[in-house]
DNA sequence: GCATGATCATGC
DNA sequence: GCATGATCATGC
């Protein structure tokens, strides 16, 4: 514990000293010469610079003053616009006693109520010991950000509650997730309602929001519509429920007439989209206001045929060959899709030619034991880029040997490219460029869950 | 009707 | 010009 610093200034004007001074003359210990050590940058600074021993106290690092110090990277891009690089990974949760009390006295509150931020710009082509702090601030969360987190939080404990606590996900909240953390991801907690043993988790602030933090308070870049302007409509329901209610009265609406409505370009592929959009209030896009990033939302438009089952399997971004052999499941983009993305489905049901109507929208993201099933799939494809991907032509076709919609539950392989000449480079070749979908089956499967196939024939007589 | 390869339309 | 989200098209 440190109390060297009484106030959040003296702390805030001590950190602001560290600016420009390359971690390696603050590392006294050669902590950043060691192999795997995630939290070196931190503890250097911790160490090198304020004099204190790294720990992991309830309380706030710099006790006095109130204030928890962290040190956290961002990026460039290549259009000039910053970037997070990670999730800002806060205490963990302790599952046997956070329950038991309210969000004011909860551990993450003590501990977060107001932290110190030391960005540093990370590189790729640069050592660890030459990157440096840029800005260092006092951050405490905007009333119409502390709402969300509240929800979050309580979200988060509710499902401790109800046992669950080995189902958490970081898509299952907007800006404060339960992320993994341990040694290695078998680190396992007990849970107060359940003998099922749950992954250690930690409160971490999702990339999605320090991203926004980063736009909206220090690169001054933020100036994304807000969908939510009066932050009391979020006392009472969550933000997906407070969506859901200003979109119901036009449930069942016709997607002509919606178009006429406001004037949409109905042969655009994120029509659907806009219309949603427009709806909340949304002159852009849904996918670009300021909920939707820092929560990581991300719209999803999906039509139902006339018997009611999902015309289509989802695709997602096309991947890149090489770029998946490079990496491991644990890291993978996959992966982080999936634990950190929480999908807005709209749904749309076809009712006759060339006419469909709105039949509503749900919040979803995938639970953690589908997405060990999504490892299967992606597993199997780097083997076979690895192994050399075997292509068989056909009816004009160029068939491959990826995962099929038949091999697994949940997703497959198939192409994702303007046409077949769009390749990206295979180790020994290329081939068309390719992405991973879900299958339409499952897609069907959560549409039936949160009740919006009516009447599901076809797959299901 | 389904699976899977192929391609469209738009915005940035 | 390309990435992205969405949809078309063909053979079984």
């Amino acid at each position: 514990m440190n109390f060297t610093y009484a106030t959040k200034v003296d702390v805030l004007l001590k950190a602001q000293k560290a600016i420009g001074i390359p971690f390696k003359y603050l590392d006294k210990s050669g902590r950043l010469g060691r192999h795997r050590n995630k939290g070196g940058i931190g503890q250097v600074v911790e160490e090198g610079h304020f004099g204190y021993s790294p720990n992991s106290d309830a309380e706030p690092d710099f006790k006095a003053a109130g204030v928890e110090l962290k040190v956290t990277p961002y990026r460039r891009n290549f259009d000039g616009s910053i970037s997070a690089k990670e999730r800002l990974v806060l205490n963990i949760i302790d599952y046997m006693t956070e329950y038991e009390s309210t969000f004011e006295e909860s551990g993450f509150w003590k501990k977060n109520k107001s932290i110190l931020m030391m960005l540093y710009e990370y590189s790729v082509n640069k050592a660890k010991g030459d990157f440096s702090i840029s800005h260092a601030f006092l951050y405490e969360y905007p009333l119409k950000d502390l709402v969300i987190i509240k929800n979050d939080w309580e979200r988060i404990v509710s499902k401790v509650r109800a046992g669950l606590a080995d189902e958490l996900s970081e898509g299952d909240t907007l800006y404060l997730g339960a992320c993994t953390k341990g040694t290695n991801a078998t680190s396992l907690r007990t849970q107060p309602f359940s003998d099922k043993m749950a992954k250690q988790r930690a409160y971490s602030l999702k990339q999605s929001y320090m991203t926004g933090i980063l736009r909206r308070y220090i690169f001054g870049n933020n100036c994304d519509e807000r969908i939510i302007h009066d932050v009391k409509d979020l006392r009472n329901a969550s933000f997906e429920e407070l969506i859901s209610s200003r979109l119901r009265p036009y449930f069942g609406r016709t997607r002509s007439s919606l178009l006429d409505e406001f004037k949409i370009n109905g042969k655009s592929k994120d029509a659907s989209e806009r219309i949603i959009a427009r709806i909340l209030g949304v002159t852009g896009k849904l996918s670009q206001t300021e909920e939707f990033r820092m929560a990581n939302i991300l719209p999803k438009t999906i039509r139902l045929s006339q018997n009611g089952a999902p015309e289509e399997s989802m695709s997602f971004k096309a991947f890149k060959f090489i770029e998946l052999l490079c990496q491991h499941w644990e890291d993978s983009d996959l992966k982080e899709l999936f634990e950190s993305t929480k999908f807005m489905f709209i749904v749309f049901r076809i009712i006759e030619d060339g006419e469909q109507v709105f039949e509503g929208i749900t919040f979803w993201n995938m639970p953690q034991s589908d997405i060990s099933e999504v490892e299967k799939v992606w597993l199997k494809t780097v083997e076979i880029i690895r192994e050399g991907v075997r292509l068989r032509l056909a009816d004009n076709r160029v068939y491959n040997n990826f995962p099929k919609s038949s091999d697994n539950r949940i997703a497959h392989v198939r192409p994702h490219a303007r046409d077949r000449e769009d390749v990206d480079e295979l180790p020994d070749g290329t081939m068309t460029k390719q992405c991973f979908w879900l299958n339409r089956t499952y897609v069907m499967e959560i549409l039936k869950e949160a009740g919006l196939i009516r009447n599901p024939k076809g797959l299901y007589k």
